[in-house]
DNA sequence: ACCTGAACACCGTTCAAGT
DNA sequence: ACCTGAACACCGTTCAAGT
């Protein structure tokens, strides 16, 4: 099985918007692509994302490792599905919300910090298995869309606000990841001192002084080493930006 | 061997910081930390990241695979150490640049994104095997805290700003690198025919008009599928958002 | 058309042994 | 202390065969 249609889509995405045809005649047909995807993703939610072997999700299902090639092209086509599965956006009952543009964006951002946070195996996949045409990663842009409506921006800048906002919330989440699960978590007095040997006023003179008092890359003692704070700033030149830009375009000259 | 030292601190900071003493006793010693990860890193650059294994990296060395472990805990310490090596900046001459903080965090941003693109496969690598306590990302933090010296901003200020700079850096490389090798590179009319089956205007009324023209994960023909006009736009974004604060920070009131 | 079973060509990593 | 050689416990994926 090629991983492309005949066409240039994916297959991923073909699958994804339910293009790929599995037809209905011939034996038990016990398999299909959501209880594929659903087993894999409840598997990366238990033990992790190193966990998702071939075997384990048809185990899982009680069918053959081989089963599942015929759903599936790869293991990346199934780690692409699981990707847009999970990406998911909540129910909201009025959208745009009426507080405003930028309380939509917000809401937005906060919407995804919510989704990786709840699944960090998400922001372990491999770079390649994300597609920007799939449902959800749609959905996501449509709502931006909606939300900027009343702004005098042109397509381009629109399109531009989407990636941003994007790129933000999934940039500080997989910093708050590091963070969390690398050398802060468990830094002391001690380390620091054996830092400070390497990291020295001399090489750096700006920052050794931070590294020092925790402000770089500090413990959770410090009351630093988690970066929301910093998602929070960059979210609101984000906004202010926009809002700059906006106030350019409705008064011309 | 333990990924940890017998301090909090990863094994790989203190690797790549000369603190992991390797005494000079006993046999040959034909190998070295340094030695192993340039080898790590020609192979990543010649063949991709995929290529890189224990018995590849040293085979092209001229020893056993398992002599590697005797310098390295595990693959995942050898590929922090790649990650960090790779990101060594350009030297320059005059830091900051006299043109003023805005083109020094924008040269900044810009080197990031030559590193990246330079060798893609810094973004494919697993999102824990990066380490913030590393020399060339220490070493980056302090170009920065150089260039935005002369502003009247807080510690929590100017790590937002940097943190800011970096995520929207490799976030908009990692989208670029996907648009390249994902779906939009072969599209063409009836690829887009056949999406717009599904992306109906019902569904995404906002978003269905940009698909078919192009203007949303468009094909390189149209003159989209490039992402580096919005990249440039969020670096705007951010900077003058940095202006504004700067603004309320030196008149206050 | 759907699923199975056996086999292949890899991985990273262990362990005990050599010098 | 440094390196080797053989072995282990996995992977994803192929292929030919069953129903």
């Amino acid at each position: 099985m090629d991983d492309r249609t005949e066409h240039g889509i994916p297959r991923a995405v073909a699958i994804a918007w339910g293009m790929a045809e599995t037809p209905q005649r011939g034996p038990r047909r016990g398999l299909s692509h959501e209880r594929i995807v659903e087993a894999a993703i409840e598997i990366a939610d238990a033990d992790g994302l190193a966990a998702v072997t071939m075997q384990r999700v048809a185990e899982s299902l009680g069918f053959t490792t081989m089963s599942l090639y015929r759903y599936v092209a790869n293991k990346g086509e199934l780690l692409t599905l699981m990707q847009d599965a999970a990406s998911k956006l909540p129910k909201v009952d009025t959208w745009p919300p009426p507080e405003g543009w930028q309380e939509g964006i917000r809401q937005l951002a906060i919407q995804l910090t919510e989704i990786y946070r709840a699944r960090t195996w998400m922001l372990e996949l491999p770079r390649y298995e994300r597609a920007v045409l799939m449902p959800n990663a749609m959905e996501f842009a449509e709502r931006a869309m909606a939300a900027l409506e009343p702004l005098p921006l042109d397509t381009e800048q629109r399109v531009a606000v989407i990636l941003n906002l994007a790129v933000l919330a999934e940039g500080f989440c997989r910093l708050e990841i590091n963070l969390a699960e690398e050398e802060v978590t468990e830094f002391d007095a001690h380390d620091i001192q054996l830092l400070s040997e390497v990291i020295t006023p001399e090489r750096f003179p700006l920052l050794a002084p931070l590294v020092v008092t925790g402000s770089w890359a500090g413990s959770p003692e410090t009351g630093h080493g988690h970066v929301s704070g910093e998602f929070e700033r960059g979210l609101q030149w984000l906004i202010s930006g926009i809002e700059q830009l906006a106030a350019q375009a409705s008064s011309p000259g």
